[in-house]
DNA sequence: CTACTTGCAAAGCCTTTGCAAACTA
DNA sequence: TAGTTTGCAAAGGCTTTGCAAGTAG
C-alpha cells in the first residue's frame, strides 16, 4: 500500500500546480483520502468531515472530488447507484465486493491483468486507457457461513 | 452471437415459469432485447417501444427489466450515471467503450478471463459470482483520427 | 374471477449548478 | 486585490413506488 504522507503531498502538489487553493476543508479531505484504505462514497466522506467541520457542504465534497478526478489523483468506482472513491490507489485495479458483508477488497495483486489488456489489444485493436473491474461474490469469511 | 429466436424463447420461458404474464408490451420488450446487439439504456428502450406503443410508460420498462435481471436473463452494465442492458448475452463479459465515438464492443473473445477468476480465487480466496469489466479507450477506427 | 401488470404522477437518490459571500495567495 | 472556493438551495437526471384501472390466464 501507498505511504499516506506521500499520497497527501502528491495530491496537494497537483492541486497547487493547477492553480488551486488550499482551504482547511480541502486539506482535511485530502488527508482523509490519503489515509483511508476503504472506498468511501461522497456521502460517507461528507459525514466524516462534518465531525470536524460542521458547516461543510456536500457540494464542496463533490467539487473537490471532481477536481482530484480530473487530475487523476482519485479513482472513481461506479457501482449501481453509488460512486466510491479511492484516493489511496488512483491507478486502475480490480475490486472484489462481497455480496454478503459488503466488504470491498482491492484486487491489485491479480497477476493476469496485463494479459487482459494485451488480449484486448490483439483481438479488437482496441487501445485501453482506463479500466473498471468489479467482481461480486463471497469473501473468505462469508464463505464459511 | 446468440440466436435471437432462442433468446426470446428463453426469456419468455423464464417469465412464464415465475408466474409472469405476457402482455403485448412485454412481448415487444423481450423481442427488442433478443434482437438487439447493442447496449441500450432504459430510456432508449422506452423510446423504441413507444413507436409501436405510444402509451407505454417508462416505469413498465424498468419493471420488466428488473424482472429479467432477477431471472438472470439480462445483464446490467453500470456506467457512470447510466445503466445499459444486454439481453443478448446475459452472461458476464468485458465491454470496451470508445471514449471518442461511444461505441460499445462486446469483449467476449478475451481469452484470459478465466485466468483472472482463478487468480482472484487463489490470491484472495474470494469466490467470484458476477463480474463487471469495462474498459475505456479508443476503438480501432478512432485511433486513426 | 383472481392475480398480475399498467400508466400516471409523485417521490427518492445522488449529483450538479448558480450565485453572493468568504477566503487564499 | 484578484481570482478561487464555499454553502445554500434549487434544479437535474435516472430510477422507484403507490395505487386505481386494466388485462392475462
Amino acid at each position: 500500500m501507498t505511504d499516506p504522507a506521500l499520497r497527501y503531498q502528491t495530491m496537494f502538489d497537483f492541486v497547487k500546480q493547477r492553480g488551486g487553493r488550499m482551504t482547511s476543508h480541502r486539506i482535511a479531505l485530502l488527508r482523509l483520502l490519503a489515509v483511508s484504505e476503504g472506498h468511501p462514497n461522497a456521502s460517507q466522506i461528507y459525514e466524516q468531515l462534518r465531525e470536524q467541520f460542521p458547516t461543510i457542504s456536500i457540494a464542496t465534497v463533490y467539487k473537490t472530488l471532481a477536481l482530484l478526478k480530473e487530475e487523476g489523483q482519485v479513482l472513481e468506482i461506479d457501482l449501481h447507484n453509488d460512486s466510491r472513491y479511492d484516493g489511496n490507489k488512483p491507478y486502475p485495479h480490480p475490486h472484489l465486493i462481497c455480496k454478503q458483508c459488503g466488504l470491498i477488497i482491492d484486487g491489485d495483486a491479480v497477476a493476469s491483468l496485463s494479459a487482459i489488456n494485451q488480449d484486448i489489444q490483439e483481438h479488437y485493436q482496441f487501445q485501453v486507457m482506463q479500466a473498471q473491474m468489479v467482481f461480486y461474490g463471497l469473501c473468505r469469511a462469508c464463505q464459511s457461513g
